[in-house]
DNA sequence: AACGTCACG
DNA sequence: ACGTACGTGACGTTG
């Protein structure tokens, strides 16, 4: 039998909408409710295999019947206009899918629906309407089912109701839930009832006297004695109830007898790219994508490469893409203003060494080279001996550049955002870390273009993304400060940090040992073996079985986070075990285990990379291993710092700001106080203390200077009162009071805190002071737990990011005069406002003079920017 | 793959 | 009542 599946729009959108979190594509336009929508109608499509698909908008105008209906619904709420927006769109959409919109003006969805299902009953089409609308109910039959999605532990399932489901939840045929429906009322669409019917009595009334009306006749008899009597008071009100619960199902509109196929087709491709739905783009099997129109050329001989190597310019820009795996060479492209592409296919064609002959003056003199990703390639050309020199523009950090809330900036995605060019996804192609494929391994044709649009993607976005940074007044960080930094990280991934092998396994042994100890004591007090790693069964061990009061919970139980059992610390002696053995087991896995994992048997040093594209704010990032959070703070886990240490002859010499954040907050605001006092080289929370308490600050206690210094750090991230008196376990009161005598003592932070949200809720991003830019559109969102993130997060950038761009102007300087003077030394880590310099020994001074030098002039800024210089002969010492 | 947890600035 | 500080990456467990 043909199935027919409705579905009522505004409902199923409502759900997507706060299902989830925000989305917006480029255009700033919100899409999630839109993507929401489509995911929860092809688990539909899965679950009912509908031949047809329908889906209704309420279309009400000003008449009679929706006169009434204003007056009892109009007070619901109003859909924010982030939902409000993407109503035509999904409309839209489904057109695209050849989904039929069923609308009449004058009339809500479920009017719409109810008569298109029985159209199509009467056709022996079963109908299926989706609707989180129980008022539909009444219209179930052997033939009509009427599905209701609900939420079940964060997902989305279906009460799906035939006439005799109806019968069997309620009591009443679907008719009499109407009746049932009349007396009870719904304060949710504001129907009136009777006054002290409930659920329970109207079911009871409806089962004896099957109407509202024949209720009415017989009120006198009707128990309880109550119901009866308002029944009679309020006989009115109850035939109104029933007026307004009933649905229409004469609205005069057509079924409209077209199946539903051919859903992914090209239209529909175009909508969700243009919404950047990516998961729903990757149900289409085969894209409609672009024929190639870009004809690339490949040599794949010695020959040829000469001769191609002849047509170079220098005086040209020249997009280049070089492809390797580990340190096998797989071959470059070239893209030029003549040439679309060339491919010279090495591996397996051409001598590697013979090709790098040719081509090493291209890299290594004035040609200039437009790429994607040049770091990669200075590493890797570097240790085949060749330089990389006049590297003009980098497409990967241009894109960056643009938009740094991106999760990942490979060729297709460039290529899509700037070109909008469809090329498969680079992941699919190579695998990611876990699974990855080597390029020798990919079919023939596929490596050739994977390959050759690399270098055409940076050619052509170069020309768009150059544009847009000088729209952007960006041309300084991207020219001046992340261009040259390339360089910089290329140089620190190839040099790495030297770890003492000895002493990290003797390390990994102690914690061994350690670990034992305690899973043995953890079980023996638990009285039972289990996993100590598994939140799971420790949340049930705790909280099940010993009753621990004051957990948590999480999506998958009870939360067994530190600072959950840190407030249990002394209710259970198996807490501050279980706790210890966390700092052991994250010591042993992450930094024992990790580190000797990584760690280059013939060197014995760790070659880290640092990521230029990966944070929103302009920080770097460091992966494998992270060398940015090696324990300091906890002490167990001070020997993992000691384990780094320089190369014989050198010593670690490791310069730190002080306070980079605070300062820089400092300039930004323009606070009168905190300026004079940084100049002054006051203890800057002490001073923020005896403000605060009015007193003078010789007699600031231990306590309120730390209550100052959680002001202080706090407000860089738009702390609020809340989580202030947690961390120093005072009233929220008192906190409140605190920051507000705070703000009270230093206006000027308010006021640049404050107009910094202002002005990005206008302009919809927020800035650093070197022009780094950070869209934020959550801070627009009617969801106030989302808009007070994006109000943080439009706080914290400016402070952070402009932090972040003073240490990459630093290393910069740093790094070009060690080069400049021929030093031994170099520049081996950074993490965030710290540098360390492997120094040889007999340069220390000068390594000292140049930090200190360069990193404190990085930026005249109305307050010095201190650095503290510690040396030592491991990274530990250097604290 | 997503989540929970925890290391860092 | 909500749920509460920004930015990261790695590891182990779970479904």
């Amino acid at each position: 039998m043909e199935k027919l599946m409705l579905i009522d729009g505004h409902s199923i959108m409502n759900r997507a909408f706060y299902a989830i979190p925000l989305l917006t594509n480029k255009d700033g336009q919100h899409t999630n409710a839109i993507y929401g929508f489509l995911n929860i109608l092809f688990k539909l499509i899965e679950e009912e295999q509908p031949t047809y698909i329908g889906v209704s908008f309420d279309l009400p105008k000003p008449t009679f019947r929706h006169l009434k209906y204003s007056d009892y619904k109009g007070n619901r709420k109003k859909s924010p206009d982030e939902l409000r927006t993407q109503i035509p769109l999904i409309k839209e959409v489904l057109k695209a899918m050849n989904v039929i919109i069923y609308e009449k003006e004058g009339y809500e969805a479920d009017d719409v629906l109810a008569t298109i299902a029985k159209k199509a009953e009467a056709m022996g089409i079963s109908p299926v309407i989706v609707s989180g609308d129980r008022d539909l109910l009444q219209i179930a039959t052997e033939n009509i089912k009427i599905k209701i999605p609900k939420t079940k532990a964060g997902k989305t399932e279906t009460e799906d109701y035939f006439e005799k489901d109806v019968i069997e939840k309620y009591g009443v045929t679907p008719t009499e839930f109407i009746e049932v429906k009349a007396l009870m009322g719904d304060t949710s669409d504001n129907v009136p009832g009777v006054p002290s019917v409930g659920e329970k009595t109207a079911i009871k009334i409806i089962n004896e006297y099957k109407t509202v009306e024949t209720a009415i006749e017989n009120a006198e008899n009707i128990k309880p004695k109550k119901a009866g009597e308002n029944l009679l008071q309020y006989k009115e009100q109850a035939m109104l109830s029933k007026y307004l619960v009933t649905i229409d199902t004469n609205v005069p509109i057509d079924f409209i007898n077209v199946k539903t196929e051919d859903i992914f087709n090209e239209s529909f491709f175009n909508e969700c790219q243009k919404y950047e739905l990516k998961s729903i783009l990757a149900k289409f099997k085969e894209t409609p994508k672009k024929e190639d129109d870009v004809k690339f050329n490949l040599i794949d001989n010695i020959e040829e490469a000469k001769a191609y190597f002849d047509t170079l310019k220098k005086d040209e820009e020249i997009a280049y893409k070089m492809i390797y795996d580990n340190d096998i060479f797989a071959g470059v492209g070239f893209t030029t203003k003549e040439d679309n592409g060339t491919f010279i296919k090495v591996y397996d064609c051409i001598d590697e060494d013979e090709f790098l002959n040719i081509y090493k003056p291209f890299f290594e003199e004035n040609y200039k080279k437009i790429t994607l990703d040049g770091k990669t390639d200075i590493v890797f050309l570097t240790k085949k001996g060749i330089s990389l020199n006049n590297l003009t523009f980098d497409v990967m950090i241009g894109a960056y550049i643009l938009n740094p809330s991106k999760n990942k900036y490979d060729y297709n995605h460039i290529a899509e955002e700037f070109l909008s060019l469809e090329y498969d996804e680079k992941d699919d192609i190579l695998g990611t870390r876990k699974s990855k494929k080597f390029i020798y391994d990919i079919e023939e044709d596929l490596w050739f273009k994977y390959c050759a649009r690399h270098s055409y993607v940076a050619y052509k976005a170069k020309e768009i993304i150059s544009k847009k940074i000088e729209e952007n007044d960006q041309q300084n960080l991207f020219y001046n400060i992340e261009m040259p930094l390339i360089e910089v990280l290329a140089s620190m991934e190839l040099y790495g940090i030297k770890v003492c092998k000895e002493e990290l396994i003797e390390y990994q042994q102690e914690l061994d040992k350690e670990i034992e100890e305690l899973t043995k004591e953890i079980h023996l007090i638990a009285g039972e073996e289990f996993n100590i790693n598994s939140s799971k069964q420790l949340g049930e061990i705790l909280f099940d079985k010993f009753n621990l009061k004051g957990g948590k919970k999480t999506t998958r139980g009870w939360s067994t986070s530190a600072d959950v059992l840190e407030k249990l610390y002394d209710k259970h002696e198996i807490i501050p075990k279980i706790l210890v053995y966390r700092t052991y087991a994250k010591l042993k896995s992450t930094y024992a285990d990790g580190l000797l994992n990584v760690l280059d048997e013939k060197t014995s040093r760790i070659y880290s990379s640092f990521n230029q594209t990966a944070t929103a704010t302009g920080r770097l990032s460091s992966t494998e291993p992270n060398l940015q959070n090696i324990p300091i703070k906890i002490e167990l886990g001070h020997k993992v710092r000691k384990v780094f240490k320089p190369e014989e002859g050198y010593i670690f010499v490791d310069a730190d700001y002080s306070q980079i954040e605070l300062r820089v907050l400092a300039h930004l605001s323009q606070d009168e106080h905190l300026i004079q006092a940084f100049n002054e080289g006051q203890d800057i929370h002490k001073m923020t203390a005896s403000k605060i308490f009015k007193k003078p600050l010789d007699e600031v206690t231990t306590f309120e200077r730390g209550a100052a210094k959680a002001i202080n750090f706090g407000l860089i991230y738009g702390k609020q009162a809340f989580s202030l008196s947690q961390d120093l376990g005072i009233t929220k009161a008192k906190a409140e009071e605190y920051i507000n005598d705070y703000f009270d003592k230093y206006p000027s932070i308010k006021e640049f805190l404050d107009n910094t949200v202002k002005q990005t809720k206008e302009t919809g991003y927020t800035k650093t002071y070197f022009g780094r830019i950070r869209y934020v559109p959550e801070i627009n969102s009617s969801n106030f737990l989302q808009r007070g993130i994006g109000e943080r997060i439009a706080m914290n950038t400016p402070i952070q990011g402009t932090a972040a761009d003073i240490i990459k102007i630093a290393m910069i300087k740093v790094y070009n005069r060690i080069k400049k003077e021929n030093l031994k030394s170099r520049l081996i880590l950074q993490v965030h406002d710290e540098l360390l310099i492997e120094t040889y020994k007999e340069e220390k001074e000068i390594i000292k003079n140049i930090l200190k030098d360069e990193m404190e002039n990085a930026i005249q800024f109305s307050v010095k920017m201190l650095i503290d210089i510690n040396e030592g002969e491991n990274w530990y010492d250097t604290k």
